[in-house]
DNA sequence: CCTTGCGATGAATCCATAT
DNA sequence: GATATGGATTCATCGCAAG
């Protein structure tokens, strides 16, 4: 039920920690998607995701510019660098979106882990679209560092359904749910400790002190970090 | 509200079709996927995705032994020939699971198509896994031919979340749940055609009955062929 | 305190226009 | 000609103000 943050940039962080010392990567890149065209990807992010008078709510982060070749091998960089540090067996949790699915899961596997499933996040109320399917699903790839136990409780036994932070009370654009990010987390055995490169809001540490877990976070941008670190640090009076 | 059945293999059955003749491919190909191992692959379907002592329930189907290359060649060269017959902005709509998802989104933009998305389908109730999460979701890989027309109504504007037909009452071991494939031939405006080169047991077929669509299909399987046409066959008179 | 209504929103997408 | 920018579009939901 500790937790540290850590301000700045994710590989040079991972490459300060020893070897085999966290159990779970759980994390959320930027997914340098959003577009089918390159400004789509080239322009901030606070007008990329929102419409355009609402650009102005959520600080811009960085990071989210990669081409397809370009997002493989940033990940497949500090993937394979995060490999050090997991414990054998440890579980590797990632979010992507569909577009950048197919990527994340040669990254996941460029870094030396085992590929173990895709599990959806699915939003109840997508956008609609006109003659076409609504994109109402975030997606979860995971794997693990070699071979699994095989013990342990079981997990994802009904669908992930769950609404997106409202914008009102969100502090990232990209902000996940806690009570996902519960479920995710509860793979860990409690006491265990959970790292996130790409902290954002902070959500995920949340989560994990919610859950019993010790949290290991890293955020690159002053602003965030900033903000994560005050959500985490109010939290323990909220269980109080 | 017209059907077609063909018995025979799909490729040479696509070459025998006029160009833009059909309005949607949804399909369900074998996916080859189903196992780590070689030999998870080249045993028999109905002993490999069976329990032992279910062995004997379903027959066999063809066409399962592939690797992911092969799957990415094959399905690539049927493709190919499907984006003739489909009519300028015609919807493709491809089930697999989640390890060959990164495949056949790659083998849907080879053979010429736009990948517009991924849509999950939730079982309610997946198979439990101790220590990690459950795989409960297949996946719709979808996309079209060109230029989609953004009228017509929205689609999939909740999640997906259906039951497997009950193993008494189907007839192919990877058989959808009709509800599903109502939902997704629905993105077909209601009098056009749909096209399924893996027709098995004739759910698609079904499907588009019910909702007011012609359907064309194609299967390899004598036997399932046998099974497909006398379900299509009784279905009229359970409309009354 | 509860109900009603209004307005804003969304890891979106497309096209027309401008650079 | 290729890339960048701006505006319009979809509707269930939630926050907030008004009644």
């Amino acid at each position: 039920m500790s937790y540290y943050l850590h301000h700045g940039e994710a590989l040079a962080f991972i490459r300060t920690l020893p070897d085999a010392c966290v159990d779970a990567l759980v994390t959320d890149p930027p997914y340098s998607s959003g577009g089918q065209y390159k400004g789509d990807r080239t322009s901030k992010t606070s007008a990329k995701y929102q419409r355009n008078d609402a650009g102005k709510r959520f600080p811009d982060f960085s990071g989210d510019s990669r081409d397809q070749r370009g997002y493989l091998a940033w990940c497949t960089v500090w993937l394979s660098e995060v490999y050090r540090v997991l414990r054998e067996g440890a579980p590797v949790v990632l979010f992507t979106d569909w577009r950048q699915l197919p990527t994340t899961t040669d990254a996941l596997q460029c870094g030396g882990f085992t590929w173990r499933g895709v599990v959806p996040w699915n939003k109840p109320h997508p956008r609609p679209s006109k003659g076409r399917f609504a994109q109402g699903s975030e997606f979860v790839v995971w794997g693990s560092k070699g071979a699994m136990a095989d013990d342990g409780p079981c997990h994802a036994l009904t669908p992930w359904i769950f609404s997106p932070p409202h914008f009102t009370r969100k502090i990232h654009l990209t902000e996940k749910p806690v009570e996902l990010l519960r479920e995710i987390v509860r793979i860990v055995p409690p006491g265990g400790t959970v790292l996130d490169l790409f902290t954002g809001s902070g959500a995920t540490g949340e989560a994990c002190i919610r859950e019993g877990r010790d949290f290991v976070g890293c955020e690159l941008s002053a602003e965030y970090y900033a903000l994560a670190k005050e959500r985490l640090e109010r939290l323990p009076s909220l269980d109080g």
